[in-house]
DNA sequence: CTCTTACTTGCAGACCGTTTGCATTTACCA
DNA sequence: TGGTAAATGCAAACGGTCTGCAAGTAAGAG
């Protein structure tokens, strides 16, 4: 079968690896960023014998080819979501539980504009994360 | 001298010690975000014998009273900024070089109270850095 | 189909930012 | 000035992430 995301891994030069594709079923199988850790654990109750270490690996060089995206809540560790077929979105996470959940929304179109005017830089790319209590914990 | 700061610490029931100072001090004189070793590593410089220990203590301390800010730009570490008499701002950093320049802006007061309504969380602050390519390395 | 080679994996261990426990020291108030 | 809670330094642990290397495997060439 010829996915988006095995054309994409063809064309970046990786083979298609039973490692590779248990991690992307994980990943398939989790509609909120997950972390490695959650990822490996997916792979153990899948009962596929992948390395934590591979799955670092495989994480990376998957954001490297712009087929997951890494998503960060200052928890000491990052968060991975596979972005085909998702539009561009951002996430609140609550204080107490930890909970996430996504915000379909993203008000940073028009400002990247002004940024690089006032900057100079071009910019590339964004990270936004809301903060808060969820109803359980509020 | 009874600054805002100190005035916070003594409320907080904390002690304005050599070490407090030194690092306040050191925070006060970068307007931009600074990691915990650059902290520790201004101490050194200014012969003030603090552990790195007691760096990260008193900044999350800081934290806490709300005198300080962390920012995270997914580089493995945390940043630190003082608040006081500074306006609500982001920053963006150089996805080569690492540098880091202020934004003075934040689209985001208007989104709250949606996220709000959509998600029945009670919203309660945001992370938002944008990432390019600085003018000296795009 | 098998050969060949580049890409992948597992394992062990290193690495680095951050945190904790505990004994000692210090700021501050009565 | 003396007593006490708070703060510090040191050593050591911790957790997430990365690296080196030898062994294993996918996938195109012939």
């Amino acid at each position: 079968m010829e996915t988006a995301i095995t054309k994409s891994l063809k064309a970046g030069g990786k083979k298609l690896t039973k490692a590779r594709k248990a991690i992307l079923a994980v990943l398939e199988g989790n509609t909120l960023p997950v972390t490695v850790a959650e990822v490996h654990a997916g792979l153990v109750k899948a009962r596929v014998g992948v390395d934590l270490v591979t799955v670092y690996r495989n994480l990376a060089m998957l954001q490297e080819l712009g087929l997951v995206n890494a998503v960060g809540f200052h928890e000491g560790q990052m968060r991975y979501e596979v972005v085909h077929g998702r539009a561009h979105h951002h996430h609140i996470q609550c204080r107490s539980c930890g909970k996430i959940v996504d915000l379909m929304l993203c008000p940073l179109k028009k400002l990247t504009k002004l940024i690089e005017e006032q900057t100079r830089f071009s910019v590339d790319g964004h990270a936004l994360e809301f903060f808060g209590w969820c109803p359980q914990c509020r």
